[in-house]
DNA sequence: CCACGATTTAAAACAACCCA
DNA sequence: TGGGTTGTTTTAAATCGTGG
């Protein structure tokens, strides 16, 4: 089974890292020496995460011991690698789970971070998610009995109901105990196999609640992110006190494992007691991490009061503690409706939502974009791997959830409404036989089509399933009842699917083309739009600088896009991530007196092959982004965007913005972000030489040949006379030549 | 065998929608 | 209204096929 790749000790620090290690990424305490006590060198720089990440740039010594997942955890929290995409990173966590396949070279896991980190996944395919959900399908077999290294916490619930497949249970069923290690206090440890976290106690109110950071941010108006961050901590009780001095009188244990000191040393005091106690040491901890806090002066400032508790100044809680309980901070709830308790009108659960959209979509004629008649699913990351969630670092969790993780869940669900096609009418699972049915599995597109999905939809679907069954083939489960031909026998069915269907995809694809040619903006309207904004952008800031109101600042952000956009056609991306730094470097870049700014915007898609977006400004027109920076000043947003929305998924916001805007100037149509790339690119391609044509590409972020492909189609009236010209000039008999003979 | 164009694959982005 | 999910499109990168 999956562990029985794992080396006896590397089994047992996962085992116990859990344990061992808990609480370490709350508060960055040396976990990290732990790891790394096979060689010396490393043992030297264990203290320290930045030498520790500089040994491993520079290749370490193959004797390194394997790292538990908790520690790897720890070490990406605390140097995140920027380049590695998050899903990499679990990707790797599942390869060290399943013990490293017999081809690749076996490395230790700094070796492997280190490769990762110097950039080398581009050539070591990485595992898709599919197939990492293959790896987990065995799992789910009855037979599997967890032994006492295997720590797997799994059941066959999930394929009790085959064709309403739920992955959130699927996922919390096939759930290794690894991954349910709680980066939390010992006593936060739980092997039962549920991994929805509990509703814990608000530090600022009586409530209870699972969704502990929105609770906070809304109820409570905690904007400041770390400050939501340490409070939602102190709730969940992922508060490191290890270190920390005993609050019970008389014993002078100092460092080491205070929570295990409490819990396992002080038999004298009831459990109740012992676990009071190390509440109150986490809450003083916490308090003492707000107060640092608020003396950095954080922007957004702090609103819980709750460090104020004690006087400031102290560089450690201190050991002496009052009763537990007593110190709870007053409350600055709102009014007790706002606050909805855990357990009180709770959000149903998954298997209630389930039924819900059953009876929906039994009731109601299926419309194409909400027919739930297939099963949903998700990727529950955000209780499966709590560190993640809130690190701060190089990546965002919001990131992931907009592009890989969202892709993921899509790909795992498809496959599991697949599977659970396939295995309908009470067939057997557990041996995969259920899949042989290669007439079964041609009707699989017919069934999606009548479930109203477009043609280009389905063929994504096969592809997935395919790429799925390939997976498979190298790799088949265990017990796999399936012979070798009558699995390539499904992967050929779902291949010739998928051959059949190409017809069907182009013909749609040259209908999506059409009508995106008639959804393209002339070059007049793009030139209006352009001249429009611009002499309103300076009343909008005008009405701005009089009063901050939400509205008109939408709209100014919409008219500030629509200018940029309807220039550059950049991505939604470009002008959503543009940061506050990136303004200000360009200005000091460009001192007063120059004719206009360029600002660098470094984060959207296209960045790893043509570097960073680039918008020339104007003076005057980067005058405008510099008096809203005034403007943006003492709104304190959350983030450091441009165009703050205070939202993560801004880009979606400012759409809105931007149709508000487009409306106003009374100008056609509601288009999108990409409808005016489009339109531009399109208008660049037919004006302009190749040479120019290809700088204005990389200007958009556009490779040339990748735009001929995409626009091809948009040769205009007088540019297809041109061409049927050419074409005919070719063909036209030359004067000199004898006519043909017949 | 290699270069180069064509085709396929899959990551990433986008937009609409749902729900609490 | 914001966060989350789903369906669809866009497009870079990988792979395949073919002619020289």
């Amino acid at each position: 089974m999956w562990f029985e790749g794992l080396g006896a000790d590397a089994a047992d620090a996962a085992a116990t890292g859990g344990s061992d290690n808990a609480g370490t990424v709350v508060a960055g305490s040396n976990a990290v020496g732990a790891a790394a006590e096979g060689t010396d060198a490393v043992g030297a720089a264990a203290d320290d995460p930045d030498a520790l990440m500089v040994l491993m740039l520079q290749g370490l010594p193959p004797k390194v011991q394997m790292l538990s997942i908790l520690q790897l955890m720890v070490l990406m929290l605390q140097g995140p690698p920027q380049k590695v995409p998050m899903l990499s990173v679990l990707q790797l966590m599942f390869l060290m789970l399943q013990g490293l396949p017999p081809k690749v070279p076996m490395l230790s896991v700094l070796q492997l971070m280190t490769l990762m980190l110097q950039g080398l996944p581009t050539k070591v395919p990485m595992l898709s998610v599919l197939q990492l959900m293959v790896l987990m399908l065995p799992l789910v077999s009855e037979r599997h009995v967890c032994g006492p290294s295997c720590g797997l916490v799994c059941s066959s619930r999930w394929f009790s109901r085959p064709s309403r497949l739920d992955a959130r249970a699927f996922l919390k069923a096939i759930q290794p105990a690894s991954a349910s290690i709680y980066i939390g206090s010992y006593s936060q440890q739980n092997h039962s196999g549920d991994r929805l976290r509990e509703a814990a106690h608000c530090p600022l109110c009586v409530g209870r609640f699972r969704a502990m950071s929105s609770h906070l941010r809304r109820a409570h108006g905690v904007k400041n992110l770390h400050e939501r961050k340490l409070l939602s901590n102190l709730a969940f009780r992922r508060v490191n006190v290890r270190d920390h001095a005993c609050p019970v009188d008389g014993c002078s244990y100092k460092k080491g494992r205070l929570d295990r000191h409490i819990l396992r040393g002080h038999v004298e005091l009831t459990e109740e007691d012992r676990r009071a106690r190390l509440r109150l040491v986490r809450r003083q901890c916490t308090l003492h991490m707000i107060r640092q806090l608020g003396l950095k002066q954080a922007s957004p400032p702090l609103v819980s009061d709750i460090h104020v508790e004690e006087p400031a100044g102290k560089g450690r809680p201190p050991s002496r503690c009052r009763p537990a309980g007593k110190g709870r901070a007053p409350s600055r709830c709102r009014p007790p409706s706002r606050c909805r308790p855990a357990g009180k009108g709770r959000p149903p659960s998954p298997a209630w939502k389930a039924r819900t959209r059953e009876t929906k979509a039994t009731q109601a004629r299926p419309h194409p974009r909400t027919d739930r008649s297939f099963p949903s699913s998700c990727f529950p990351c955000q209780y499966r791997w709590p560190a993640f969630c809130g690190a701060s670092g190089g990546f965002t969790w919001a990131d992931v959830r907009t592009t890989n993780y969202q892709n993921a869940v899509s790909k795992a669900n498809r496959v599991h409404v697949f599977l659970g096609y396939m295995s309908e009418g009470g067939r057997q699972k557990e041996n995969w036989l259920f899949l042989d049915d290669v007439e079964r599995s041609q009707w699989w597109p017919a069934e999606l089509a009548k479930a109203n999905k477009a043609v280009t939809t389905v063929n994504t679907y096969l592809k997935n399933v395919h790429q799925f069954m390939k997976y498979f083939m190298e790799t088949p489960p265990e017990p796999c009842g399936l012979t070798r031909s009558q699995q390539a026998g499904v992967a050929r069915a779902l291949k010739s699917c998928l051959r059949d269907l190409g017809r069907e995809v182009v013909v749609h694809q040259i209908s999506v083309k059409e009508a995106k040619v008639s959804r393209a903006i002339t070059q007049q309207h793009l030139t209006a739009c352009k001249q429009l904004a611009a002499r309103r952008i300076p009343e909008l800031l005008d009405m701005l600088e009089d009063e901050d109101l939400p509205p008109v600042r939408h709209l100014f952000y919409g008219y500030a896009a629509a200018f940029v956009s309807s220039i550059y056609g950049h991505r939604t991306g470009v002008i959503a991530n543009m940061r506050v730094e990136e303004l200000e470097v360009a200005r000091s870049a460009f001192p007063e007196g120059s004719h206009g700014v360029v600002i660098n915007v470094r984060e959207h898609k296209m960045n790893r092959a043509f570097g960073m977006a680039q918008i020339y400004l104007t003076r005057d027109e980067f005058v405008w982004l510099e008096r809203w920076m005034r403007l943006r000043a003492p709104l304190e947003p959350s983030d450091d965007r441009v165009f703050t929305t205070g939202t993560p998924a801004n880009g979606k916001t400012l759409l809105k913005f931007l149709r508000l805007a487009w409306g106003e100037m009374g100008l056609p149509r509601r288009p999108t972000f990409t409808d005016i790339r489009t339109s531009v690119a399109t208008h660049a391609r037919n004006c302009h030489s190749p040479e120019v044509r290809h700088k204005l590409s990389h200007f958009m972020c556009h490779d040339t040949c990748t735009a001929d492909r995409f626009y091809a189609l948009h040769l205009s009236r007088d540019q297809s006379k041109d061409m049927r010209e050419l074409f005919e000039a070719a063909c036209r008999p030359h004067p000199c030549e004898p006519p043909a003979s017949n």
